[in-house]
DNA sequence: ACCTGAACACCGTTCAAGT
DNA sequence: ACCTGAACACCGTTCAAGT
């Protein structure tokens, strides 16, 4: 037989999590060529639980440069593994955004060149995934033994806990779109998500639906306030300064003067409370908007 | 004074509807130099209202090369303008997807050099915003001046356009979290988002709250949505084969073996049901479950 | 007024080679 | 087993120059 015709360069492998060889630590793996994408992109959220070998510490802290046994020059060593490299990673898109991280970028982090990279991962979004699922380790799951706890704290804690890391890592918005989320850590989350979701005592297609209503919210809604966040930080001004100069700008063009009276109102109905704190106002009310629609449709069948 | 330290490459100027000359036709601008991250990325959705000039077709069909009077190779003309440039990009970006999008591609599509596009646009992520307002007059507004109208009906009626046009534009997702979203068809959309929430009989602050609750739930959703259509699209298989495949390859793994019950119960309640119909079904009742919760907040008082 | 060529400072990734 | 140098095929953008 003649080969193949070779398709493309990459043999097509949509995760990191699916590799040949099981826990992942070096070593080129011979990419078993499968196919797909998950059925938690279809419905909204990933499947089962699984059990999290922790990647240390996510979010160092010094911002230096390669802390520890560098190579310098010449052949060996380094100290590279996996869990080193994500939590460098996630460093530096905390500190620098997802655009700006490239190989080269955090090989020099590393004090190595971008090379090496290429021993312990296959590409640079085998590499992301592992840091997208890292950050996952720092939902807090409420404790799902405890039969007497009320599900609707539960919710709201899964939905202030996966806000937090959306904000906290701006970065992890596009990748949620982006992959499997099937990592040790996401799939714990969406188990809990799916657990809680059975307590509601809504049907199994309600309950899909109810899923996709709270969780999809909590995405969108940490999504925008996350790059929000990260602008004023860019740019160096507190969110409130940010805002204003923004309404400020906006305001200032012609073509929006006709248009502007709902922002205005929206700007004097403010009455001196912080961008932060009518954000806040809104996430708790559209939570609780969200756990009153669930009841509703609970009862009504 | 001495020049003051030009401090970046490019002096910081948000949008391009916050360009110097208004309808902006061609001509690099004098770049006003404004700061600024619009109030709508802070609540969750823009202000006011606006009129637009429509930038023809978005959605044209040809894709193929140059459509029309191509300069060939030396000198002039060529039969650029904005609203042409704009329209290639929305037909590439639907075709090849944000990631392969750059600034050689469209140009060789127009039968021109990269550098060429710099004459009508600064940068190209003024290009993008110019796409991404393209593509949202799109969305359908109901007809605000009804008075008679149910606003459940016409919530769902942009909740619907809102969530098409995140489904067949799955690059618009990532920018609606970057931009400001300030050109005239966004304006229009928020402005009818606006309008609709206010005649749910909520209060103000419930009225932003509420609006975050449902508009980025669609968002989230069609987000998941867009990229699950798009990868199965660029897979060559329908949407059930590729879920099949995803969830075949994802049980042949040991690892999630044991955390696979939950999934394969899901698997089983389809009852033949394709993946489109799953997602039609839960995206209808996250919206119910909305209309209830709101109509529940406002019994609440 | 509108378009181009050459150049700069980047990318991700492959491959053959070093130790 | 682990790391590197050189190279390939790309990027966005600037600048001086063409017509």
């Amino acid at each position: 037989m003649a080969p193949e015709a070779d398709r493309t360069k990459r043999p097509t492998r949509t995760s990191v999590w699916l590799e040949g060889k099981p826990a992942g630590r070096g070593r080129r793996s011979e990419r078993p060529d499968r196919p797909g994408q998950s059925p938690s992109s279809a419905t909204g959220q990933p499947p089962g639980s699984a059990t999290g070998r922790s990647p240390g510490s996510a979010t160092g802290q010094s911002a230096g440069s390669s802390t520890g046994q560098s190579a310098g020059q010449s052949g060996q060593p380094a100290g590279l593994d996996r869990d080193r490299i994500t939590a460098v990673s996630v460093r530096l898109l905390d500190a620098e955004g997802l655009a700006k991280f490239s190989m080269r970028r955090l090989a020099a982090e590393l004090g190595v060149t971008a090379m090496s990279l290429y021993w312990y991962v296959d590409t640079k979004d085998d590499l992301l995934e592992l840091a997208l699922d890292a950050v996952f380790g720092e939902v807090r799951v409420p404790d799902l033994t405890d039969e007497s706890a009320d599900w609707r704290d539960q919710l709201r804690e899964l939905a202030v806990t996966y806000r937090a890391v959306l904000v906290r890592h701006a970065w992890v918005s596009p990748l949620v779109g982006r992959y499997l989320n099937i990592g040790p850590h996401s799939m714990v989350f969406s188990a809990a998500v799916q657990t809680v979701m059975g307590r509601t005592g809504l049907g199994p297609h309600g309950q899909t639906g109810a899923l996709a209503a709270v969780f999809q919210f909590v995405y969108g809604f940490g999504t925008i306030e996350g790059h929000f966040v990260q602008r004023s930080a860019e740019a160096g001004v507190s969110q409130d300064e940010y805002y204003r100069q923004a309404m400020g700008a906006i305001g200032e063009q012609p073509r929006f003067r006709a248009s502007f009276e709902g922002a205005d109102a929206l700007m004097a109905s403010r009455d001196g409370d912080t961008v932060a704190q009518m954000r806040d106002r809104d996430f708790a009310f559209a939570l609780e908007l969200l756990v009153a629609g669930i009841e509703a449709m609970r009862d009504r069948g």
